[in-house]
DNA sequence: ATATTCTGTTACAACAAGGTTACAAACAGC
DNA sequence: GCTGTTTGTAACCTTGTTGTAACAGAATAT
């Protein structure tokens, strides 16, 4: 479960975010003046994946507090303000914030900003991640893990895998990879792909058996 | 310098923007409709690090580019449109931008949300200090260290070295590192980039094996 | 202006990946 | 069980990719 961290003075306010976010499955833990936010900083805000900052605040302004949290972390930071003058919204972004909501605000778009922007800090806007038993695969990264440990694979071996991992449990034949890991155009002996399975089961290692054969129609891959 | 796309059919609008981007250093490319937009999608979106968005436009409107741009890319998107209500900006946020501004709106405001959501694209919100292994590099001094010792490298190298820090484990192309180092409008044989690798590993000394080569691929910096 | 460093190209050697083949092992049908 | 077929495996060769150094032109410093 996602935890966020709301720094408001506004009991009303806090209350229907808090009520909001945790329907949807989000805790948010507010706190309610200047000096409670900074020893919140100073203890573990690595807790938390987002902040929602108000401006004036008894004690210590959202400002300075922003300032603080930039010194020690990159975590994601939206302040939410009466305050929409032009200086005020750009003071915000120099301090290091991720955006600038200014009060009366609607509920659901503050959270679907918090969604898209933890989204965003989490580098995960399209799913890059495939996974199947002890064998996962990072798109993006071109990344192979085998019972957790990374794999090196060459090209042909990781496009096979990624086919396989893309269609979990599914039976493919030698000649559906053939076209569609070597290309329509591609006239050689179906062996090559015996040969590559042979070797990604190795480069596996005890995950390789997570492969099937299955006779006379081809392979499959299943969680074991 | 970076490069953005905005489109928008209002060309009154795209001039304002095009002038304070780049006068702030940034190159603004505009498309005034919703089929030179989608043309654009199937091109070459990577040389873009941001796309703003209008919704109503002639042909094709926003959100079905969203969408489209959303199924092969993560860039960053910002729509920008006079429809301000609440179900528009849900499907908006729905669609998987990253903000959502409401006409009119100050150019100020929207440039600092522009560079706030670049920073947090490219993860780099305290990005003074880089390292990874034995090897670290300070930006604001353009200072080098492998194994505890200072290095001198060229600028080709240290921006060369700077990106792959900045995205450490993943594999990046030839391409990739010319459109990032060298930029777009490099048309150059790729060998240039072994070369600039291996000068990169000898000056990086024993560190320099942190450099991996993936035959077909690419590089990429790893911890050892 | 001159020297020095940096950058990009080229040529060639070294190497890894891909594909074929041959043979052993496993399998299916009888 | 036996037999023919399918699959696992390893060796081998070809091909394309990468490492490397030498070189020349461009940029920079002296």
């Amino acid at each position: 479960m996602k935890k966020i961290l709301i720094v408001e003075d506004d009991a009303e306010i806090c209350e229907i975010i808090k009520e909001y976010f945790g329907n949807k499955g989000t805790e948010v833990v507010d706190v309610r003046n200047g000096s409670d936010a900074l020893n919140m900083i100073r203890g573990n805000i690595e807790e938390y994946e987002l902040v929602l900052l108000d401006i004036m605040l008894p004690e210590t302004d959202g400002f300075t507090i922003c300032r603080h949290l930039r010194n020690k972390s990159n975590i994601p930071i939206i302040f939410i303000t009466a305050r929409g003058r032009e200086e005020d919204i750009l003071s915000g972004y120099d301090l290091g914030c991720d955006d600038y909501i200014v009060k009366p605000f609607l509920l659901s778009v503050l959270y679907s900003k918090c969604e898209a922007l933890l989204r965003r800090a989490e580098g995960l806007i399209n799913d890059n991640k495939l996974s199947c038993g002890n064998i996962s695969l990072d798109t993006r990264t071109l990344r192979c893990f085998s019972d957790g440990i990374e794999v090196e694979l060459p090209p042909k071996e990781f496009a096979i895998l990624r086919y396989l991992l893309e269609h979990e449990n599914w039976v493919i034949s030698r000649d559906t990879l053939l076209n569609k890991v070597w290309g329509y155009d591609y006239f050689g002996s179906d062996r090559v792909v015996d040969n590559h399975i042979k070797k990604l089961r190795k480069a596996l290692g005890s995950a390789g058996i997570q492969i099937k054969t299955l006779v006379g129609r081809g392979y499959k891959l299943a969680k074991e």
